[in-house]
DNA sequence: AACGTTTGCGTAAACGTTTGCGGTTGATAA
DNA sequence: TTATCAACCGCAAACGTTTACGCAAACGTT
């Protein structure tokens, strides 16, 4: 069962495999009435073409990479989503790599998009990333290279990001707003950059407060149960009145923790967290939050490789997108 | 800044193409001198590999297809998951498509990945799929296929799954035991042949209990939301004491809709459903569950894909996996 | 000394496309 | 008649590998 080739059909129609070549694609040098033939022969044979050859003779495969830490139930499934959904309609195909958050497999995973021709990668970095020399070599080879969400300061390449400061601050100072004073914030990965940066922003903003007397505690969790695990032991020493989440898997342990001890929420301990929004929904109380949309995160990255690849000038210096951010209230603040 | 091939380091190492190919493999043929000499050149010219050459010469590719609905947030993390863990050991990569439940561009999917010469293809069908003349394509090029979950009946393909009506009997039944009489089901998409499996499955178990004067009902619902407000509408009017949800996307609606109308769990409905296992753990109050885990079907999933790619007879009668299941109970239920 | 055998490397075809260039018609214009 | 010019199609190289085969030199055996 060979798969039929150009070959075949330039043997059965007695012409030469340009010109079945040329036929298939509608170039004007080929007549209409063999046009039509040779297609309606490809579609008898159920011919496809060998993109592996294409793409060899081309130097293009219209093939996109990404490599993402773990696909885990939050925040990649709508980024992933959203960069399918554009991707396909313009004729583009993802490989996606996982790194597990371990930079050898992040280096490797790299090497293996460049190996492949893909025309462009799209990364989020795991949080043992400290420099960008594996991603470097692929921008110098013309691979266009866009970086999601985890990035890494002054860096050179394309970003898609939250004002993960700014972010963080908006929700923390709804619960000083809202009568919060003394305030637990739980983060992710101390060497990932969104870390720090919301890190930042929260203690810029409870600095900026010191006037009101706020009181504030961090901890550093690693996934859900470690989340709920540190809500266990910190709620009953910090006994805090609000909580802050930088992110939905963080969430996930929040809300549980407070419930198992019998904290009303918001009552006793306000709750808010940065979220891509659907978790929220379905968590007891309604939780508020501040959206960072994964679907529109893919999607834009998507439609900015995209460009990146069809314009001409590759010359543009390395930008930042910026993601907008909405505030959502829910029950779960006062 | 092209790429370095190995016609290059040929012209430096003054030796022929073959050599080099060879010798970067350590073929014995090549003089161990002269294998190290060119091995230390492709370092020092950062070659790497053109695998869209290898590809089209060794009509290979590494490369797995895998078509899924929808990225969502319930199950295909831990399947994907599961999938990359294993083939990233193998060498495979996986190329990931999404059809969005709709046929058509299903069979696009299909079509792109025999295009890209992917080596076997992981498939979960869509809602709106009845039959496989697409996929029997692929078979007949000699493509492995493997149904994932979600398959249609008496087909002739490897396909990996649960025993759908006895995973839902075992719910339904602990929902019995326990003194449920009144019973909700909720599923999925009619169309689909898992949902038509778990149907049967509970009416039969219903039947087998008319002694006991079990009254149920089903509804069919197509997401989370949905679900939820399929409560909000069934339960006062049908007044379940117990309510069988057959996914974590429909369970994620049925216990917020209880919640929302104060409805005390288990004490006046008791809930279960099949679940991935990671929701119920952050639902108030912890859900039973029947546990389908989707990490260890992806790891199936792969190891036996691998295994037909390089096990020399493919002369095998198709094959059914049945995953076990295992029961959980929480405090969902009484 | 004559004959195998091994060692070490090169030649060239093949994988399935695309595409620049050139060539052959037949018609039209000068 | 000859030059011009479309219209239509084929030749052959190229993309970067792998690999069957061949071949020369070196070595070992009688």
């Amino acid at each position: 069962m060979k798969r039929t080739t150009i070959k075949d059909i330039a043997t059965i129609a007695e012409v030469s495999i340009s010109t079945v070549s040329r036929a298939l694609k509608d170039h004007p040098d080929i007549s209409l009435a063999l046009r039509e033939k040779i297609h309606q022969l490809a579609i008898e044979l159920n011919y496809h073409p060998n993109m592996t050859a294409v793409q060899l003779r081309k130097q293009k495969s219209n093939i996109i990479g990404l490599i993402i830490p773990e696909a885990n139930m939050f925040f990649f499934p709508s980024v992933i989503k959203g960069i399918s959904e554009v991707i396909q309609k313009s004729n583009y195909k993802l490989l996606v790599l996982q790194s597990n958050d371990d930079i050898q497999q992040e280096i490797d995973n790299v090497r293996i998009c460049y190996e492949n021709g893909v025309d462009g990668l799209l990364i989020t970095l795991s949080n043992q990333t400290v420099k960008l020399d594996h991603l470097q070599e692929l921008k110098e080879a013309g691979i266009p290279v866009v970086l999601l969400d985890k990035v890494l300061d002054n860096n050179d390449f394309d970003e898609i990001i939250i004002n993960d400061a700014k972010a963080t601050q908006v929700c923390v100072d709804y619960l000083i707003k809202t009568g919060c004073r003394r305030i637990l914030g739980l983060f992710g990965n101390r060497t990932l950059m969104i870390t720090s940066k919301r890190l930042e922003g929260f203690n810029e903003l409870i600095q900026s407060k010191k006037d009101l007397e706020i009181t504030a505690e961090c901890h550093f969790v690693s996934n859900t149960f470690d989340a709920w695990s540190c809500v266990d032991k910190a709620y009953p020493s910090f006994k805090p009145d609000g909580i802050f989440a930088m992110s939905d898997e963080i969430l996930a342990g929040v809300i549980p923790a407070l419930k198992k001890m019998k904290v009303a929420i918001p009552d006793e301990c306000s709750v808010i967290g940065i979220s891509d929004g659907f978790l929220p929904k379905i968590l007891d109380p309604e939780v508020s939050f501040l959206h960072h949309d994964g679907l529109n995160l893919g999607k834009m990255a998507a439609h900015h490789i995209i460009q990146k690849l069809t314009s001409k000038d590759d010359n543009t210096p390395h930008i930042t997108l910026i993601l907008s951010t909405q505030l959502v209230i829910n029950q779960s603040t006062k």
